[in-house]
DNA sequence: TTACATTAAATGCCATTGCATGAAACTCCA
DNA sequence: TGGAGTTTCATGCAATGGCATTTAATGTAA
């Protein structure tokens, strides 16, 4: 149980901070930035924030900033529901699909890397 | 891989935020007081600053300021190493050694129920 | 001894996060 | 209709973390 939580603990800091590393230099994108881009690639089709927010590990103040700075490099567009105005629907742009094809490579090597499954060279 | 990596990472983020509130709530410690504390009484001997560094997950920067609050919470000394005085050793204090007491179990009724082995109530 | 490189820890700075709150839209019931 | 309560997202704020840098001490070689 505490060993559980140890390789959990560790597991992850090696883990988040290779993808921190490999994302931001070669695709400009943190990891929730990433996170969250590939929920919504992956949905592939108008998606609330607040479903988003079930998803992701993230608070749903922290998601909604997220979604702002994607927003802003223009890796996803964000607009309001017309049936229920109080809600936000999130888009990916051709850009953003763009992106995340480049990126995805790059997580399955640092994962594949950290856990060791395949050895394969980043 | 992919797999292995969502379980870390909601596992991760389900128990982080348990701890956090538990800690924070019943005895004024955020997670990485609690990990840096717990290391230093298992060792139980003076121990460098830099040795810590190690066992834990946190960047020098980020231990160095843990420290300095565990300090300044009475919960922990720093002192110069005579030796080499770049160097710095904490020690815990007898405050430190009851806090860290009290907190345990409740580090582990989060941690039994976050990977639920024994379902345990906090 | 002096000058340069290295090591340990602390600190300035900035990014990200969560909590609490705010603002707008919606629901429901009197 | 209208007013209270709820829901959805955005934002103010403070805490925490990492990187880069600084400061101080040590090691090394001329």
């Amino acid at each position: 149980m505490v060993g559980t939580w140890q390789y959990v603990l560790s597991t992850h800091a090696k883990a988040m901070c290779a993808l921190e590393r490999a994302l931001g230099e070669r695709h400009g994108l943190g990891p929730s930035e990433f996170e969250v881009l590939d929920r919504i690639v992956r949905h592939d089709r108008q998606l609330r924030l607040q479903e988003l927010c079930d998803g992701v590990h993230l608070s749903q103040s922290a998601l909604s900033r997220v979604v702002a700075r994607l927003e802003k490099a223009g890796l996803v567009v964000r607009h309001v529901c017309d049936s229920d105005r109080r809600g936000v629907f999130v888009s990916i742009t051709d850009a953003g699909r763009v992106r995340h094809h480049e990126a995805l490579p790059t997580q399955r090597a640092v994962l594949a890397e950290v856990f060791g499954d395949t050895p394969a060279r980043i």
